[in-house]
DNA sequence: AAATCTAACGAAACTACTTTCGTTAACGGT
DNA sequence: ACCGTTAACGAAAGTAGTTTCGTTAGATTT
């Protein structure tokens, strides 16, 4: 069932019918209603490759997972983005193609490639750590990107991340006001600009503060994960006395800590107090509850989705958007419990 | 730059390059280097929009999340399988494409409409609880579909879910085998089929057993979440004596109940033992860390994909695969911890 | 040398739609 | 009756591939 099938049932043109798909102006009423009438008895739908091929528009985002570490579905914060994306891209009349890097990456094949071989509109590319030259290749063709977490300065690009210094100042803060003086970080070699700025922010808050920041109660713990965390925590615990409170650059590394403090019999928030980064959805179910900094990725999703349209449709220049990070207390930090 | 152009520039005709591209026996070794060069050098890539019209094949799976309830990339058992699912489809040379929801189900459109538009090879169907009318015609329909976690019965379609009643067996007996009798259930009202049989399977094992299960201590949740399990221990606790043992029919159920049991002054596992369903990360990191059964969505995902590919080039009788559920022995079942 | 066979390639039809530009007929104005 | 205008529609040329079915030239057979 296709267009011509309409057309010889309509006793109309090929044309005519494409004209009434396409709301053109140009069509009678009476003409319209009978072929949109034998549409929807036929139930015909145009077919999309037929439509991309002549209009050059898929109706289509290629969704890129950039970075070597396990950047998939399984990482909380990024699903979080990418569903409030995916719900907004929705509501402007575009879906989603996830490109399986798996088979093509080995093939040399990268990521322009396949954006130029489905004709996506545009892509959304969310990195974790560093990224694939590959990457950068894209970021500097003419598909319009929306970066999550990743700087991208091509010239159909924007990016969007939170504002990472500020997550910091406010952890500091937080901190300081409760009245801990000699606070700790725990955070992955800085390989992407969030990563960076979180470190780089926590040292300058702590500056800022008036507080000085011992070279031991500040480590570098290899990867993101909770067992990253834990190990990197038991370290700082054996090398010498661990500080009073903690900022963690990652929910996972903070929830690892918590458990390697109570390995050594360390209580929180009683003799170390912690705080994390991203409320993943564990925060609420640890114990005790994780105090940490929520990502607004709620926001970021919904601007990536709007932005990229921006891009697509209008000419625009590069563009960052920061968002506001906010602080959820509950009671890792110490908060309402016993100092 | 198309094919023409590198049939021009090969000084070949386009039927020549095509073959080229799609491995025919009918060309001659040097012409096929020469093309083959110049593919390489201007970085040529087929238009799968031109081939899809051409050969009727997309090499696209397309995901549906049907059910009312939040069904979507925040539900952590799902995003287990898909990524699972991705990867081995990935490596079979099938992309992944979302359909967005959003829009579409306002219009009237369903999801058969939206696979014949994209020319979707197949389709993966994920679902929570129950499903809406459309994914049935699309299950009825020649488009081939595997459901992970419902019960499609076309003649082009395939599912996989963990055995369910399995899974109730393995926690009855655990619990028999630890010494308790009294066992308790909680699950949301049986809209699905792993949820009937879960429910179903529990009451079985009991028997089995030789346990009776005391009408106050099977409640039904409402929903899936934390708050369901919370609210409904809370009723369970207030309406008399808890039983012995719970098993929650969702991991989020049981966290939601042992913090109803903690703030009744009831202990885990020491007063009350739970155990929980799915293995989602939260279970290690929640206090106690909870018992629960992990399904083998790694195994579901990678089984999904190669029937579904199966289904898409032979053709294939309706099948039902299930999967071993395995028992994940952590401390809320009260294993090692003093009863 | 004629007949036959085969390897290597191309013409053309086909896939389903969009869009430009031209055509037609009706209508009102003079 | 003639002209200009406009509304409504269609022919045809793209869009980028695939695939069938010839065709040709050279090799092989008789």
């Amino acid at each position: 069932m296709n267009i011509k099938h309409i057309a010889h049932l309509a006793g109309v043109s090929v044309a005519t019918v494409s004209k009434i798909i396409n709301n053109y102006p140009d069509i009678g009423e009476e003409t319209r209603q009978r072929v949109l009438k034998i549409m929807e008895e036929t139930k015909y739908r145009p077919s999309s490759s037929a439509r991309t091929l002549s209009t050059k528009k898929s109706h289509l985002i290629g969704v890129v997972f950039a970075g070597k570490l396990n950047v998939d579905f399984s990482h909380p914060f990024f699903v979080q983005v990418i569903n409030a994306f995916k719900k907004q891209i929705g509501l402007l009349g575009y879906d989603l193609l996830f490109f399986s890097n798996e088979k093509f990456l080995e093939e040399g094949e990268d990521y322009l490639a396949r954006s130029n071989y489905f004709q996506v509109d545009g892509c959304i590319v969310i990195s974790g750590d560093e990224v694939e030259r590959s990457v950068f290749d894209l970021d500097a063709s003419d598909v319009p990107c929306i970066g999550i977490d990743i700087e991208l300065t091509g010239r159909h690009s924007c990016y969007i991340m939170s504002d990472n210094a500020k997550i910091s100042l406010k952890v500091v803060e937080h901190f300081y006001m409760l009245g801990y003086r000699d606070i700790g970080y725990i955070g992955p070699e800085p390989a992407s600009l969030p990563m960076k700025q979180r470190q780089s922010g926590f040292e300058a808050a702590m500056q800022m503060f008036g507080m000085k920041l011992a070279e031991s109660h500040s480590l570098y713990s290899g990867g993101y994960q909770e067992e990253d965390g834990y190990a990197t925590m038991l370290r700082m615990i054996d090398e010498g006395k661990p500080p009073r409170a903690l900022f963690a650059a990652t929910d996972l590394l903070a929830i690892g800590a918590m458990r390697a403090l109570r390995e050594r019999g360390l209580r929180v928030p009683e003799d170390v107090a912690v705080v994390g980064c991203d409320d993943i959805e564990a925060c609420r179910y640890t114990f005790p509850p994780l105090t940490t900094i929520k990502q607004d990725t709620e926001r970021m999703g919904k601007m990536a989705a709007m932005l990229l349209f921006d891009l697509m449709n209008k000419q625009m220049d590069n563009r960052c958007i920061q968002v506001e990070p906010e602080l959820v207390v509950r009671t890792s930090c110490g908060s309402e419990a016993s100092r």
